[in-house]
DNA sequence: CTGGATAATACTGTATCCATAATTATGAAT
DNA sequence: ATTCATAATTATGGATACAGTATTATCCAG
């Protein structure tokens, strides 16, 4: 999780950040580039000398980093970059579908108005979220995987606010930020941006057509196909 | 979540805990005792004095809080313990439903042996459950409920246990800690005691059934009523 | 008596320092 | 030569000290 308190996030965002938590998000960058590779040792005095701080601040970030799951404290041994298992991904793939599934199904009855109280949201919520497909659909058809990575999560982000539970975007948050110490991109493999823009249309229809069941169950086999994209990729990368 | 890292837990179990582990545990039981009351401010080197500790480990265990969700870091203000709405109720009990079910679900198949590769699980791990269930059935008969809590706890975690998904039950029992913020108990509610027992009989029913669906749905209802009765709870107190 | 500016105070954030535990290197004995 | 014991080194964990900023108190003006 973020430093940032998931529910209440007290942001006066005019205030700049402590430095612990700058130096925690270098440390993600660089974990995520596996500039520091998983299982890696990390050398506090080292980091510490190289980014011109005091050990204090920085052993600060490794907590944060820590409770994320970026990082594993050994006590009285130091602290390592986390290494996640082919078991791990098995078992967070599930839970991942699970709850952008129910995403889906909440940003689909949010559109139709279903919803009790708040009333029906505009429409110009769902062109939002077209808008960002249709440049899916451009991306892909240029092979431009990076802008298509890139407005891939801007979908899905769009998705959770429209789904208007800060909870579970919370944990999926959390889920995906563990993922991406994989940072194997299943985008990379052949036929997968295809595939996972059809599986994006197939969505967006359901959304369409009102139909919040089938839209959780498109965005529930959306993740799984991404898994097993991955699992393709770590056998022939 | 908690500083030992959600999936590869590397617990030397016979390493002492850390310092700042240890207060971070005492900090948490003085927050769900609302002994540090929500939205209260949390004074470091009063803390600190009384721990008898210098202010490092304790910032270090605020920063493990915030990540929990516990408290809240206001950059140059300080630290306040988290107060949690009713907003953030309603959103955070559907998510724990689904993440629940999702054990249930899981658990049964286990049980069923309908996995693939890992085989049927012996059933003593029913029976456990049923043991589980048993003392459930006495401490509610007993109007005991502090025993009736503990048992019931016990009970998710067999089958969180069982379901065999660590990164599930890592979310879940993030989200627990977290809701234990309201402190409010819901099976003090009048026919609450009654009313959850006959939902843990339903739950137990459908797995004994091998019915995996109905399992996740029973599950499911059990924890929304969960909610249901804590709203009651809260307007009459 | 109220409002605002300035000074005093207190607390947070960071750096430095020290003690202790772990690891590695060294040496002796079998 | 190998193995065990012991010493040296290094890193972690914690305490203390200091700087900078927010808050509160005080005082003066209107």
């Amino acid at each position: 999780m973020n430093a940032r308190h998931p529910v209440d996030a007290a942001k006066d965002s005019l205030a700049a950040p402590a430095l612990y938590e700058q130096v925690a998000e270098r440390l993600r960058t660089r974990i995520y580039a596996h500039e520091l590779a998983p299982g890696a040792w990390i050398d506090e005095q080292g980091l510490a000398d190289e980014f011109g701080i005091s050990r204090t601040p920085l052993r600060e970030a490794l907590k944060v980093l820590a409770a994320e799951g970026l990082v594993v404290l050994k006590p009285r041994r130091g602290c390592y970059v986390a290494a996640l298992a082919e078991r791990d991904l098995d078992e967070i793939f599930p839970v991942l579908a699970l709850l952008e599934g129910r995403v889906a199904e909440e940003a689909t009855r949010r559109l139709a108005g279903l919803e009790a109280g708040v009333g029906p949201l505009a429409s110009a919520d769902f062109s939002r979220l077209a808008e960002i497909h249709a440049e899916l659909e451009r991306h892909a058809a240029a092979h431009d995987i990076d802008r298509f990575f890139a407005a891939n999560q801007r979908f899905h982000s769009a998705l959770q606010e429209l789904a208007g539970n800060r909870w579970l975007s919370q944990l999926i948050d959390d889920t995906r930020k563990f993922l991406k110490l994989t940072r194997r991109d299943s985008l990379r493999l052949d036929g997968r941006l295809k595939q996972s823009l059809a599986e994006h249309r197939a969505i967006l229809a359901a959304m369409k057509k009102q139909d919040a069941a089938a839209a959780a169950l498109q965005m529930h086999n959306h993740i799984l196909s991404g898994r097993a994209a991955l699992a393709k990729l770590l056998t022939q990368p």
